[in-house]
DNA sequence: CGGAAAACTTACTGACGAGTAACTTTCATT
DNA sequence: AATGAAAGTTACTCGTCAGTAAGTTTTCCG
């Protein structure tokens, strides 16, 4: 029965990963052209598809939509349950939570959040996906309070500072591309490390994160080229390693 | 010849009055619904015209759009002066300079910065915006790096340093309702504090904003309705202090 | 093989929204 | 009051894109 020592997947595993494809790509697409620029066709061309194929997989443009917001979802409610499991001091929790959080987005399976537009998402659907993000956000700040407590973490308003993370978090998607040459590890680490030592009862006295440190400061002044079609902001161009090709 | 002291503006101001009237609000709308997903009718229907009526005031949609980030700009720019100047350190100005703009931009006159969609400038407009973006960014990195120089400021990637801030900021569009209980100067305030003790060399030991300290940490779990067409994610519903009608 | 389901394609339809044409109302000035 | 420009309206056109219909190729399995 099995041909091939089962090295190649079945059809419905093979479905499933067509769909993941999908929604990975979609999600690109989706958060940077934003969920009304972006056509179902560019998401087909990206896959070398044509459009109605991608009609097996998915109901329809919300439908797809929606996927990816579950997706993000996912992803995000597994890292914080991560970081509240690992960390000890809810700064540490946070830290460990939102760092695997960003890295997992922006990396190469990732699913890069979905600036959410109004409306976008509509109906049931969009309940479900505020619902989600309403409880993910009350769990994060329930260690921002959690942190205050045990003294890690500067009283502070827990609902500012949780903002706070995310806008610096989420937008990280405006600017990383996975070509230059940070990688998603490396974004985070520093990222978090910074955004965090904000509220931090104890600010170490010095920033540790590889970006910071063994990176030269002399030549950022240095922009991306950004007249390519899928050109986005991201130090390619500064630090003249990454490819220009895409 | 001047009928009524002068109290009624002349034609030509008013003119300018409606065109500033109606990039102020399609920024609003374009900023919540992305710009795709935003319509001529409904920046109309906010303000009480109809569509046509906005084509004596701007050419197209996207010579719209194009103003709203030259208002945005001209906004960025004019507070990055005043931080420049008012600032002592590099901290401080950097301080400064952000704390006016995040206050007026989300401020009742202000422009509330249009999340950056991909290809939604096009052709010598995209091009005029993204050299002032760069420039203006330029111009923040070098105040990190004076502060680095004059140790108001932590060693940490400038680059880095800016993007955080920039999305700690910038995403406070996605949850501030000018009709809650903060004003936008309280959160600017709380906001610019919290982010800029990220690097700053000497934290202080504790934050002093209003939000920080006189509102009350227990009943924040609340959140508010988002049904509501024009609903965005604010304190109102937590506080129950704000209107909910519009 | 053969045949049937799965996977995709090309060619369409229908809605929505940007932009225009032509007409009406408002208002300042003689 | 008369008039002409400014300000706005209603009723349209036309392109784009989501979604569908119908047909073609590929793949699995007896």
């Amino acid at each position: 029965m099995t041909k091939w020592a089962n090295a190649v997947p079945n059809r419905t595993t093979q479905q499933e990963l067509k769909r993941q494809a999908i929604i990975r790509e979609a999600a690109r697409i989706f958060s940077r052209r934003g969920c009304h620029g972006a056509t179902l066709d560019d998401v087909a061309d990206r896959l070398g598809v044509s459009k109605t194929a991608l009609y097996r997989y998915v109901r329809n443009k919300s439908d797809l939509l929606y996927a990816c917001h579950e997706e993000a979802m996912d992803i995000a409610d597994r890292t914080l349950t991560q970081g509240e499991q690992s960390g000890r001091t809810g700064l540490e929790k946070i830290q460990h939570a939102l760092g695997a959080y960003l890295a997992e987005m922006i990396g190469e399976l990732g699913v890069p959040v979905l600036i959410l537009e109004e409306n976008a998402l509509q109906g049931d659907e969009a309940e479900r996906i505020y619902a989600r993000r309403d409880e993910f956000e009350t769990r994060l700040r329930a260690l921002v309070e959690e942190g205050i407590a045990d003294g890690s973490i500067l009283p502070v308003n827990p609902k500012m500072a949780m903002f706070m993370l995310l806008g610096a978090i989420h937008w990280v998607t405006k600017w990383y591309r996975p070509d230059g040459s940070w990688s998603a590890e490396d974004v985070s680490d520093a990222l978090i490390e910074l955004a965090t030592r904000s509220f931090a009862a104890a600010p170490a006295p010095r920033l540790n994160a590889n970006i910071h440190n063994n990176c030269g400061r002399a030549d950022d002044a240095g922009r991306p080229d950004r007249r390519g079609t899928d050109e986005l902001r991201t130090d390619s161009r500064t630090k003249g390693i990454a490819a220009d090709d895409r």
